[in-house]
RNA sequence: UCCUCAUUAGCUCAGUUGGUUAGAGCAUCUGACUGUUAAUCAGAGGGUCCUUAGUUCGAGUCUAAGAUGAGGAGCCA
């Protein structure tokens, strides 16, 4: 007997015909029915819709279908039949039934219901098994996918950058220290510091905080190339747009000049987005009606001004608004709400950073699309951003989305050895470190640039979600890795 | 880390000015009924009111500390 996946089964050029005998298994949703019929709502996780499943009563044991309830798993053997009822085009008639796994109902804690999202959040494990959170799941596969493709397509090279690093020079924040001895027990050297020659790499190690300065060092001689891997921030954020262990895709590319480093980001986001639309259609239907229900229990004034699929359309037909950061400094400066003094920190002079409420105000009010800010003051910059001529600016670009904030930030790089090397010397960063990162400068230097793309912003972006703890499998943040 | 708010049945929530035995919907159980769509109808069971200390004749309600969560801020992707 042919085992079909439901989505396979629902979709209008299946396998099989109306009346042919099949296997599907899956769990059961919702259970519904009486002495005569019943009618089981079963998922197996290929896509958001259940298949029903129709059972005569009266042909089966009924200490057998006391025992399904929602969370139950089955495997059902059944005839292809067209539904009689009106919610769906086919069903099964079901012929032999089999419980694989009971789902204790005084125990089992997912219900066929509405559940709250940080309800969900304490049970993990069993989180998958919702509409919402599947949908999300498989959302994130389709997004992962396409990111892989884009770049494959335009010729780039995935390069594996390390995970426990050696250098603590990045400036990216806060780093998880990776190491094998015993914290009950360290060895000591003579004036009582820890002695990491001890340790398993013989120095002190962390977990890498960004994949960029590996990845320059490959696109130097390969050209075009992207990480796509874990990365970890030990900083104590607790927000809703922060996570200690989260998915980082970090083009480089040699020979580009910023505004190309732009384009580049601009096309890859529309990609994805585009990619998401023809291919999560289903899904993303789903979120948006639940958003939408979600809206309904706001004031009229919080809530979003488009519907999921219409924003996502928005992004993808509008080019970004480009703007250099001396410009978005007059625009707010001119604003009413700094004029009004509602800003919590008043734009006054240049030169100071742009805190959330600004760029949510350019974003969300003043040009009402997605803003790609160039050309920052280089005090406010990593130090290894090209500096500009008027020895003010740096070549940085931060793409800001409605609702997330900096969802991109990169930057061309700085290729003139003196000046990265004068650069660091004036922000502290320890050269005898980096001397393999300086000597790409030093060995066939070029123009290049790159940027960072946190994934689960992305995917905020694209699912809705208001949270980045549900957009990720099993997400980690202060306190929280229980699963 | 800071600010604000929250924590009551398995879940989502209500609970008046501090006052008798803490309620509802869903879920579960029992029964009825039905090609049902988170089925419907009737009934039943179900409580460490987050924890600790305090105020009071009396605390779900007031005070303090702590835990956890949410929203916002900072840091950033």
């Amino acid at each position: 007997m042919k085992k079909l996946r439901i989505v396979d089964i629902l979709k209008s050029e299946r396998e099989i015909s109306i009346g042919d005998k099949l296997t599907v298994m899956g769990w059961v949703r919702t259970k519904r029915g009486s002495k005569n019929v019943a009618f089981i709502a079963l998922n197996d996780g290929s896509t958001i819709n259940n298949i029903q499943i129709v059972v005569d009563v009266q042909s089966f044991d009924e200490n057998l279908l006391n025992k399904i309830y929602t969370g139950t798993s089955l495997s059902i053997e059944g005839e292809l039949i067209e539904s009689l009822g009106s919610g769906q085009q086919v069903e099964i008639q079901a012929n032999n039934i089999k419980l694989l796994g009971e789902a204790n109902p005084d125990e089992y804690p997912i219900q066929a219901k509405k559940h709250t999202l940080e309800f969900l959040r304490d049970h993990a494990h069993l989180r998958f098994r919702t509409s919402t959170f599947s949908a999300i799941t498989r959302i994130r596969h389709a997004m992962i996918f396409a990111i892989h493709k884009f770049f494959n397509d335009k010729g780039f090279v995935n390069i594996h950058t390390p995970i426990i690093t050696g250098s603590d020079a990045e400036g990216a924040g806060e780093m998880f220290r990776v190491t094998t001895l015993d914290v009950n027990n360290l060895p000591l050297t003579e004036d009582k510091k820890v002695d990491f020659s001890q340790d398993f790499f013989g120095k002190e190690t962390n977990l890498t905080v960004s994949g960029q300065l590996e990845a320059e060092l490959a696109a130097l001689a390969m050209g075009q190339v992207y990480t796509f891997g874990p990365t970890f921030r030990a900083e104590n954020s607790n927000t809703s747009r922060h996570l200690a262990e989260f998915w980082m895709i970090e083009p480089e590319v040699a020979f580009y000049e910023i505004d190309e480093n732009m384009d580049l980001a601009e096309d890859m986001l529309k990609y994805v987005i585009k990619y998401a639309l023809d291919n999560c259609a289903d899904d993303l239907a789903f979120l948006s009606k639940r958003l939408i229900d979600e809206e309904k229990s706001k004031p009229e004034k919080d809530r979003a001004p488009m519907e999921l699929i219409e924003k996502l359309k928005f992004v993808l037909e509008n080019d970004f608004i480009r703007a250099d950061y001396t410009e978005a400094i007059e625009i707010l400066r001119n604003s009413k709400p700094n004029k009004k003094k509602k800003f919590q920190f008043v734009i006054d002079k240049w030169g100071i950073d742009l805190q959330s409420e600004h760029e949510r105000y350019l974003v969300e009010k003043h040009f009402k699309k997605p803003v790609i800010l160039t050309n920052y003051p280089k005090d406010i910059k990593a130090f290894y951003m090209k500096q500009n001529d008027d020895g003010k600016t740096v070549r940085a670009m931060d793409i800001l989305f409605p609702g997330i904030g900096e969802i991109v930030g990169g930057s061309q790089r700085e290729e003139d050895y003196t000046k990265l090397r004068n650069r660091m010397k004036e922000m502290n960063v320890p050269e005898q470190e980096m001397w393999w990162y300086l000597e790409t400068r030093k060995f066939g230097t070029v123009p290049h640039s790159g940027y960072g793309l946190g994934f689960e912003r992305l995917m905020l972006f694209i699912t809705g979600m208001g949270n980045i703890r549900d957009v990720i499998p099993f997400p980690r943040a202060p306190k929280l890795a229980e699963f």
